[in-house]
DNA sequence: AAGCGTTATTCCCTTCGGTATATTACGCTA
DNA sequence: TAGCGTAATATACCGAAGGGAATAACGCTT
């Protein structure tokens, strides 16, 4: 699911290419954004925290730090999760995580027209 | 000149804010950016690397690195130099320079309006 | 009560972007 | 030729960010 969203990458190769990058900033900075968005998906995808950062080559530590983050910034979690339990516990994204995330593609594919409409008036 | 062109700001305070930045990437990655472009403003008012860096509270280093990409990644050079002489030498940025420095605050100018239009559309 | 797998938390290590410092090269001026 | 202030370059250092590993906490299951 969303396999190219990319907003980063290293080389163009050939002509100078017009980029950018969308993000949403809360209390206490970043808030949501791109990575997020992945992130949140994979917890969908996995029940947990854990295999979520598995599948992204992600650290655990760093995972974690995200999730909470974005629930001390939003007013409802978007994140639920359990310790202990059925299977260990688990993670589960709420339906405001579930916005957020619709939301934010949205905003990153308004990005991507807005950044092909500008590359047409490059010229140096 | 140019007063508040940051991209980067640490906190919101109130409401969750879109916020964005663009720039552009040549063959080997950034190629021109809202740092570069306030360098280049630098060099163009204190006609000196060594002192456009100073102004903005930079490294030498730096400045001299972006200076270099930039030269690298034109067909035509961004700044010409001159190591010793007179004064001990002396940066002065080309007409190719001004120009990219034109279209990248057109481009910045652009992606603020697409910003607070995507703004409008926040709703969690 | 023991076992299980996950969340939660801590500590240490590495990596990396940028800074600071020092040295050399340069070419006009006097 | 000596002096000057800059460009150019190399080296060492610092701090922040991220990673890895280890451990505790948790609560269902058996």
């Amino acid at each position: 699911m969303h396999e190219d969203k990319s907003t980063h990458q290293k080389k163009t190769g050939g002509m100078p290419t017009v980029r950018g990058r969308i993000w949403i900033d809360g209390p206490e900075g970043t808030f949501f954004g791109h990575g997020r968005a992945v992130l949140l998906e994979r917890i969908i995808e996995h029940g947990s925290i854990t295999k979520a950062a598995k599948s992204m080559d992600m650290a655990y530590r760093h995972a974690w730090d995200l999730v909470d983050s974005m629930n001390r910034q939003s007013k409802e979690p978007f994140v639920e999760v359990a310790t202990g339990g059925k299977g260990g516990g688990g993670a589960r994204v709420t339906k405001a995580g579930e916005r957020a995330i619709k939301m934010f593609w949205r905003f990153h594919k308004d990005l991507q027209a807005f950044l092909t409409r500008e590359q047409k008036k490059f010229k140096l």
